[in-house]
RNA sequence: CGGGGCGUAGCUCAGCCUGGUAGAGCUCCGGCUUCGGGAGCCGGAUGUCGCAGGUUCGAAUCCUGUCGCCCCGACCA
């Protein structure tokens, strides 16, 4: 491709409208452009990375036996009422009515009518297992799409449904997914892992998810070095670490703390470390029931373990309005004691000897409370983030954590969609089942903005090889090198991507723009060109120069792309 | 949906408080010089000041309403 002929419209100043760093290199490098909140358009350098992954992620879903079909983005009410998800879905499904004043939405999610496929026409165990895909646009729509292409509206997903006759079977087309995953991203040249995680909405109890690692990720990922162990942080059993040395009760005692209200401020006013002072909250479960929830002031609530242990209760915290109503004190003065409510206290408090809590009276806390002779909770349980110096789950060496982008999620799903639709085959045993089903998903836009986000410094994108929408760039500094340039150009062409940098511009904006747009490969006709008849080859992520004659420099690309990494 | 902020040229933003000819830099077009890290000089193009209403002799500026966008919280690939 011949720069000149192509459509890169690169961006000098960072758009203001976006904040996280892939958002803004993919405006700048000329990748995508707004339309509308949450909602882009693919320009064609952004297009190409994109059929790069999702080139990528067909092949490998194709070589799993997985088989590509296409679904519709609009889909009937009639389907969602039938699983009940029509009620379930929230404002995230936008719903519609056609002329006829038919419901209908724009898929979110594809479970309903893949399911009506199978239903349809899948009708013997003999057809099993069956694992179909699509990559196509789905949409929802978020509460706040923000970051760019990374929480869109509407983005572009990679979603696939196995089928399967027994559990044995959902195993195995789960574990096949689970490998096949694992190939996708590294054939993507991408840093991840994957974790254990939280099912969520879409239902079903194992599930995997796919984390890119970079600082900028959402998700904090906490993973054991010495097992293999991994979960999101939503889910790691909190092991501490902490021996609690013995330490004799002292008398609980009420103390004046004007005006202190975080665990922060009240460890500094009383001259404690944060971890003895405990932080009490107030959640309100199916807005009818008021509990209390007790951990240590260095510890976060896990919200995940509250939602299980309130066994899918709809909940939320109190508002301070309601807190003073409950306790009779405002938020930073609650404690466990004497409340007429449930309390839940974390198993940290277990054993842990005169920490502070809050009086349950403005201005005053108690120092020296104790589990079991200060307050007696009606249920010890495992309700904080696992954080660093906590242990492993498995094995009990001390857990690592890192930060993630979630590009994928599997899910074993079982019969949720398969029983609700009537969706069932006839079984050897000539009996009727349904459907064990599993769900695979991938955020191929995501993914775009993932690699960004992983990989990039100070000059702009820095595309992995497998990837690049070009992936070698060749550009001459002078009018006289362009024959020979256009040679070489032709060349590389036959084996790899290659952009021509034809454009009348000054080097400086060559480079500037080259730089942006994160080519691997820069191929320079300059000045050693001019000298020694030397080309110069400028490798993007490390910034090393290599100069190769013309009959070398083929041999020299290709030794590159398989030394990468 | 709650809280905060912003809508002025293609982009980044000034002007608004204190009403009176709509601006700068970059981009874009033409010319000359320049040519290894977003060049210099000369000339030029570009705006319903988000939209609607109101106040006023006069509104980008003040008032009301409305729409859009961004950031913080709950969601997820």
């Amino acid at each position: 491709m011949r720069w000149s002929k192509f459509f890169i419209p690169t961006l000098r100043e960072d758009p203001s409208e976006a904040e996280v760093i892939s958002h803004k290199l993919l405006l700048r490098a000329g990748m995508i452009r707004k339309l509308a909140s949450g909602i882009y358009n693919f320009l064609p350098l952004g297009f190409r990375a994109l059929k790069k992954i999702e080139n990528i992620v067909r092949q490998e879903m194709d070589s799993a036996g997985a088989l590509e079909i296409l679904m519709p983005l609009v889909q009937p009410a009639e389907l969602w009422q039938e699983t009940g998800r029509w009620n379930d879905y929230g404002k995230e499904l936008l719903r519609f009515k056609d002329r006829k004043d038919h419901d209908f939405c724009l898929g979110p999610t594809h479970e309903e009518v893949v399911t009506d496929i199978v239903r349809r026409d899948v009708k013997s165990y003999k057809d099993l297992p069956l694992i179909l895909y699509q990559i196509a646009v789905k949409f929802r729509d978020e509460i706040r799409p923000r970051f760019g292409i990374m929480r869109a509206r509407e983005f572009i997903m990679k979603d696939a449904y196995s089928f399967d006759a027994d559990w044995d079977g959902l195993d195995k087309s789960y574990q096949l997914m689970y490998e096949t995953y694992q190939k996708i991203f590294s054939n993507c040249g991408l840093k991840f892992k994957a974790v254990e995680a939280h099912t969520g909405a879409i239902g079903g109890d194992v599930s995997h998810e796919f984390m890119v690692l970079a600082e900028t990720g959402e998700d904090v990922l906490a993973f054991c070095e010495k097992c293999g162990y991994a979960s999101n942080i939503e889910l790691t059993p909190a092991v501490s670490g902490e021996k609690y040395s013995f330490e004799s009760e002292k008398p609980l005692e009420k103390v004046y703390t004007p005006g202190v209200r975080t665990a922060q401020e009240v460890a500094e006013f009383l001259g404690l470390p944060v971890s003895k002072i405990t932080k009490t909250l107030i959640y309100i479960l199916n807005e009818e029931e008021a509990v209390a929830v007790c951990v240590r002031g260095d510890h976060e609530v896990n919200e995940v373990k509250l939602e299980k242990l309130f066994s899918g209760k709809s909940f939320r915290m109190a508002n301070e309005e309601e807190v003073r109503k409950i306790v009779g004190a405002s938020p930073g003065f609650i404690g466990p004691k004497n409340l007429k409510i449930k309390v839940i206290a974390d198993k940290a408090l277990e054993g842990y000897p005169n920490f502070v809590i809050g009086a349950n009276e403005d201005d005053y806390h108690y120092i020296n409370a104790n589990l079991g002779s200060t307050f007696k909770p009606d249920l010890v349980a495992d309700i904080r983030k696992a954080t660093e110096g906590d242990l492993c789950p498995k094995c009990g060496e001390p857990l690592q954590f890192t930060r993630g982008i979630e590009v994928g999620h599997i899910f074993k799903l079982g019969t949720k969609y398969s029983e609700s639709m009537k969706a069932t085959f006839l079984d050897k045993d000539g009996k009727m089942k349904p459907f064990i089903m599993g769900c695979y998903g991938i955020g191929v836009s995501r993914v775009l903005a993932a690699t960004i986000e992983q990989n990039h410094d100070e000059n702009g994108i820095i595309f992995p090889w497998q990837i690049a929408p070009f992936q070698i760039a060749v550009l001459y500094l002078k009018e006289d090198f362009k024959e020979n340039a256009e040679k070489v150009y032709k060349r590389l062409s036959q084996r790899w991507d290659v952009i021509l940098d034809d454009r009348a511009e000054r080097p400086g904006v060559k480079f500037k723009d080259l730089d942006l747009i994160g080519i691997p490969v820069q191929v320079i006709f300059g000045k050693n060109y001019e000298k020694n008849r030397k080309i110069e080859v400028k490798i993007r992520k490390t910034g090393e120069r290599k100069y190769v004659s013309p009959e070398e420099l083929e041999n020299f690309i290709n030794r590159f792309e398989n030394e990468k990494d």
